[in-house]
RNA sequence: GGUCCCGUCGUCUAGUGGCCCAGGACGCCGCCCUCUCAAGGCGGUAACGCCGGUUCAAAUCCGGUCGGGACUACCA
């Protein structure tokens, strides 16, 4: 039983989104449950899509969620390079020997040409697709066609008849009919090659023998075993390797199997897709949702633990994924889960480790410098608990405690319309003294003034509260007063709240 | 149009002939608690797409039907 060798194999268009991170992560699970690899490749054969920003975001998403891998770019490993671009000579070899030996051909046709013979079997009611017009063309023809300025494509040619089984770990045994796969791409006409091709190319020459992916590939799949069995025929892709310069397969490679994984959909139903919102990892980073709960969630997409608890750690995934238990039917991504997931995280954090994963948030909204000072630090330490209970992401932490990191705060307006009025004027007055006389300043003694004014004048807890809070924070909402205020320097908060009798209505 | 896949509460799912008048989680609703916002406690809402068949018994098996999706690219 070899080592099970999987990959993750995104095109670097666009950003990381969910459902790609799902994918990365059931191969990335798979590997570590089973003691396998876990290759990284970047798949970029298509220059007009591709780009190295893309490339660099995808990297970053994937350290971001934790999904380390063990070949692959900026760790290599032994065979490399994982960067398709950098192969292309390996796949020109091997489309060079696929013309040889008469499995491929060359076809002419313009792109216009094609879509034309398209919409012809589209109006005639029939299946659109290549019907193999240029298989064993004539000499003569070929070369009319070359002499036009043509650039051929090469096709790969199916079988006419017969079925082929594809055996699936979540599908089962699924059956194509070989006339319904059209003669397909490898070699376009500028010389470079599809996917088809250096998708099997490379699975093969890295040895990964399974091959988990989205569920729109599995009809895809018997063209990926046709081409592993011509690849294999008389040590084609061997000789290239050698020939080339690349590392031989693992000795005990054997072409992969395949699991396919079904679609994630966004809230319309509709699979994911770039168009779509904030589905990408690196929003999701940013709005602080923690790596580890978004693998939970993402994991919980097209897998289930069974009857067991769903919120598990990392470690408690990778113990308990399996194959076996992933589902056939199309996920929605589910962020109302992901953020009470989140939340429950966000409690299990100490202070010093919540301070200190806030911290990002508060520079990127400009709160504090990046790198805080003693009292910033020791001010955050403090809020840590306050906050714990009620953000549900770290981001949601900011807008709570801004006015605590702020020289000046500026007063909501409608907070000060509906609490700056009535006797506010007077309570802000007292509890601007009282607070100014107060022998120790801590939460306790602080709660010890308001609940005395509130006696004192007859008002309930709020009335006397929310004229300070909005005095102090500015806003109606911000954590447990008493407390919050202890936490801050006295002055501050007196002349605040001085400052606040001004824009009381009369 | 063709091929393939899928169909359990709003959502993700458990469920492989009786343990299911269907369980969990998230959401939602109500009550309690309360200095704001939360959190917490308690309670509640809600699903086997439909029609036939097999069987003593079906969410589970079979047939059909309807609905959704993927593929059908010189994208991956």
């Amino acid at each position: 039983m070899p080592v099970p060798r999987v990959r993750f194999c995104p095109a670097p268009s666009g950003w990381l989104h969910v459902g790609g991170a799902r994918t990365a992560l059931y191969n990335w699970l798979w590997a570590r449950h089973t003691g396998g690899v876990f290759v990284f490749r970047i798949e970029d054969t298509d220059a007009t899509r591709a780009t190295p920003e893309s490339m660099r975001g995808m990297i970053e998403s994937m350290r971001f969620l934790g999904l380390d891998w063990d070949e692959g770019p900026e760790v290599s490993g032994p065979y490399g390079p994982y960067v398709q671009s950098e192969r292309s000579d390996l796949y020109a070899a091997v489309s060079a020997k696929l013309l040889a030996a008469g499995a491929v051909y060359d076809a002419y046709e313009t792109p216009e040409e094609l879509e034309e013979q398209r919409q012809a079997q589209q109006r005639a009611g029939r299946p659109p697709g290549y019907a193999g017009g240029h298989r064993d063309l004539p000499d003569a023809q070929r070369e009319a066609f070359l002499a036009e300025g043509r650039q051929p494509v090469l096709r790969v040619r199916t079988p006419d008849d017969g079925v082929v089984t594809v055996s699936d770990a979540v599908y089962g045994p699924v059956e194509f009919a070989w006339k319904d796969v059209a003669d397909f791409v490898v070699e376009r006409a500028d010389r470079t090659h599809t996917y088809y091709l250096a998708n099997a190319v490379d699975d093969l020459a890295m040895g990964i023998n399974l091959v988990a992916r989205g569920d729109e590939l599995l009809s895809a799949t018997p063209r990926q075993q046709l081409l592993y069995g011509l690849l294999l025929r008389d040590n084609l892709l061997d000789d290239a390797l050698a020939d080339n310069g690349y590392p031989a397969r693992p000795p005990d490679a054997v072409p992969p199997s395949f699991a396919h994984l079904p679609l994630l959909v966004g809230e319309d139903r509709k699979p994911l897709s770039k168009c779509h919102g904030s589905v990408a990892v690196d929003e999701f980073r940013r709005q602080g949702y923690l790596p580890d709960v978004l693998v939970n969630v993402l994991a919980l997409c097209g897998w289930s633990p069974g009857a067991a608890e769903e919120r598990m750690t990392v470690d408690e995934l990778v113990e308990r994924f399996s194959l076996e238990r992933v589902g056939r039917n199309p996920a929605y991504f589910d962020t109302a889960k992901l953020r009470a997931f989140n939340g429950d995280r966000i409690k299990e954090l100490d202070d010093a480790e919540l301070a200190e994963r806030l911290q990002p948030y508060l520079n990127a909204a400009g709160l504090l410098p990046e790198v805080a000072t003693p009292t910033q630090q020791r001010l955050l330490l403090g809020l840590a608990p306050l906050l714990r209970e009620r953000i549900q992401t770290l981001a949601e932490a900011v807008p709570l405690v801004a006015f605590c990191f702020r020289e000046v705060v500026e007063l909501d307006a409608a907070a000060v319309a509906k609490h700056l009025k009535g006797r506010a004027g007077e309570v802000l007055d007292i509890a601007a003294d009282r607070l100014a006389a107060l022998g120790e300043w801590s939460g306790d003694a602080i709660l010890g003034v308001f609940d005395g004014m509130a006696a004192e004048l007859g008002l309930g807890r709020g009335k006397v509260m929310q004229p300070v809070r909005v005095a102090v924070a500015g806003t109606a909402v911000s954590p447990p007063l008493p407390q919050t205020l202890a936490l801050l320097d006295r002055d501050v908060v007196v002349e605040r709240v001085r400052a606040a009798t001004a824009r009381v209505a009369a």
